[in-house]
DNA sequence: GATGAATGAGGATTCATTCAT
DNA sequence: AATGAATGAATCCTCATTCAT
């Protein structure tokens, strides 16, 4: 019953099955969630779109409400992977962090979609999505660049108009330079002079990370033995 | 049968009761949108709520998307009534509006989350409520007090950061004096300096006026035949 | 592989893994059968209950009828080890078989429980346990201990009551002395005269033996490769 | 709005419609029970024997426990009405109660395979049936007609030796003279006096009364307008 | 107009069974 | 033999909608 050597890699067959499975799941039910919204997905929609049978779904997720749960930790970790900035200064790393939200909306749509949704469905992905924002927060007003009244005032400025800048863009009131146009009011908002604000947002953008995303465009590289 | 004197009021009596009854209905629906969520409402939970029949919902809507667009038209108005401020500098009348949305969510969180539910759910009542904003703010830009790149930035600045007030405050995550921390943070946003922002929202709200809700509070007088 | 010398009880090594499982299996069932009922018993269920996986089952039954048809069996050759009396006078060995049946609901509710359910569940079981009290019923009756109309009536009598009797005991409506109480009356309604029938009730009952049984406490000892 | 003179019988339209739907639905699950099972009994299977659409089903009950509960009751109540003895000696009237219930096993297949199934799915049944027979139990033993250890057993034997042999009855083991032999065997195990028992149970059924059942003979008379 | 019983399409969920590993 | 992932038929259940009263 022992199996060969184990390494880290090391995983019995029917395990990577089963987690690839369940990436087949995750990935449709964000692209329908994006697509029509999180009510309106029914649960064969979803095996559908996965390409599996109607009642494998259950051997992966009890509810919708669980696969919600998943996929929202799914985006958030995609978040944390393709968004963080690097810079070492709070006012940069949140312009960054702005505009490349914004600019995903153009680039990945069906991410953006799915994110907006989500949002308002579970407090779970907006505290999540606060934590290093709120970092840099505190490290600005500590070095003097930002000023401002409380710090949810502050993180409801920044994800407040980030997430209206996206729907804009979602809905093509406005192109990739809205990215920049938010980001600067964002930081003036936050106490930065409006000159240097414009200044900040002008930067080119660090290494354009790209990660996988739902879209069916790059999703489901069929396994490679 | 009879009608009594024209007057300009006038309407038949069947006529009154019918706008009684679409009234209950709507306010039915906000109700329950609110609780929980324009997709999880059933048609039949809305006539219960709202006291009448099942059947009785399709004499006044003939889909949930109906009721949904008469809902929002019903917000949306309720807002010009209770929201709207009155000065004549556009700096405070922005100012003014983005305290009483975060005020509203305090006092009457049926509202604030039925606003929030719908805000998503179409575009009529962001584009409903954006109108008198971008008045304002051109008023703004061409008086001087307001700068910013573009109108569409503006207006997501103000927008996401008051929606996502309104969250923060309906959640208890803050209290009432979080609506004038945000509103400083979006007129510094705008352009208004630091000091004159801070101060303007520390001026006091004129006539608070109250119009009616949809809150269980005040609804549904039994008719006494 | 090697087989060890032959012995009478010889049997090739994966056999006896065999019945093992096969033993595991129907005891699961049993236990099950008894705390849901037959029809509420998911075949998934079984297999988890034995600690085995879901396909597992399908090596050892092929369908449902056929784990309930050999639980049956196997129940029916517990009762025989377990409850059979022994004397050589037939209102003794009805009245101890009967004490014994009712008894047994005291000390295994489970074996109570999963025997009352398979009982209406088919003929098989009450054919098998009324054979030998025939034989008894009809010894009887030869020798001027009984008298009955018939002898369907007197094995409903019999069965029945017994059958009541357990029932009772199983949901807490009476406790051990119910045993003698209904073998009593049993006796008197087969003819034996009231005195009698209570004396023979009051006799100790022969060897107590216990047999294994399906509740949990005895069952599923893990095996430790 | 106001009806016509209100009397007993008056009852809006709707109402009677929905008990008539409501006794559909009932001797539909009757039947089936009866046929089938509980447990084997699908509810689209009682919709569609009650001649509504599935969905009407849960108009009237909210799950499958809600009919066999309500089943339950209509089914003792017809036990009330059609069985019940109406001498004065309790021993008359067990043996006229029993040889009814055995003799109803013959007229009426369904009734008995319903009463059998549901006896053993709810503790409410059996609990219902015994109230009157214990009352007879002690009148009998206050008058001296009765002697038995416990009013526990005696109701065991009364009622597994019946029910047993409705069984018995049903599976064509035996014909109509059963009922008499399972009464006889029954007054004697309760105290009675094997001769006077045989005489007991050959006298005369009084006024054989025939209710309602709920087999597809007797049923569904179109409403009378 | 109001009522509420009836409808049935559609989505949710379970579970016996198969089969590749 | 054992495993357990996958399957899809069958059932459960909800709810928008119709319609006779």
């Amino acid at each position: 019953m022992r199996k060969r050597a184990a390494t880290p890699a090391m995983t019995r067959p029917s395990t990577r099955v089963r987690e690839r499975t369940r990436a087949l799941l995750l990935d449709a039910a964000l692209r329908l969630f994006a697509r029509k919204g999180v009510g309106a997905t029914a649960i064969h929609e979803i095996a559908a779109e996965a390409g599996v049978a109607n009642g494998t779904f259950y051997n992966y997720f009890r509810t919708r409400e669980e696969v919600l749960e998943s996929a929202i930790v799914r985006l958030a970790d995609r978040l944390q992977h393709d968004i963080r900035g690097s810079s070492a200064d709070p006012a940069e790393r949140v312009a960054v962090g702005a505009r490349r939200f914004v600019l995903q909306a153009v680039r990945d749509p069906t991410w953006a979609a799915a994110l907006m949704r989500l949002w308002s469905s579970s407090a779970a992905l907006p505290a999540h999505t606060a934590a290093p924002v709120l970092a840099d927060l505190r490290a600005g007003r500590r070095r003097g660049r930002f000023a401002f009244p409380s710090e949810a005032a502050a993180l409801d400025l920044i994800g407040g108009a980030v997430l209206a800048g996206m729907r804009t863009v979602l809905e093509r009131r406005a192109a990739e330079e809205h990215a920049g146009h938010v980001a600067a009011l964002v930081l003036r908002g936050l106490g930065v002079a409006a000159a240097e604000a414009d200044e900040i947002v002008r930067r080119p953008l660090p290494h354009p990370s790209d990660g996988a995303s739902p879209s069916g465009r790059s999703a489901r590289p069929r396994a490679t033995a």
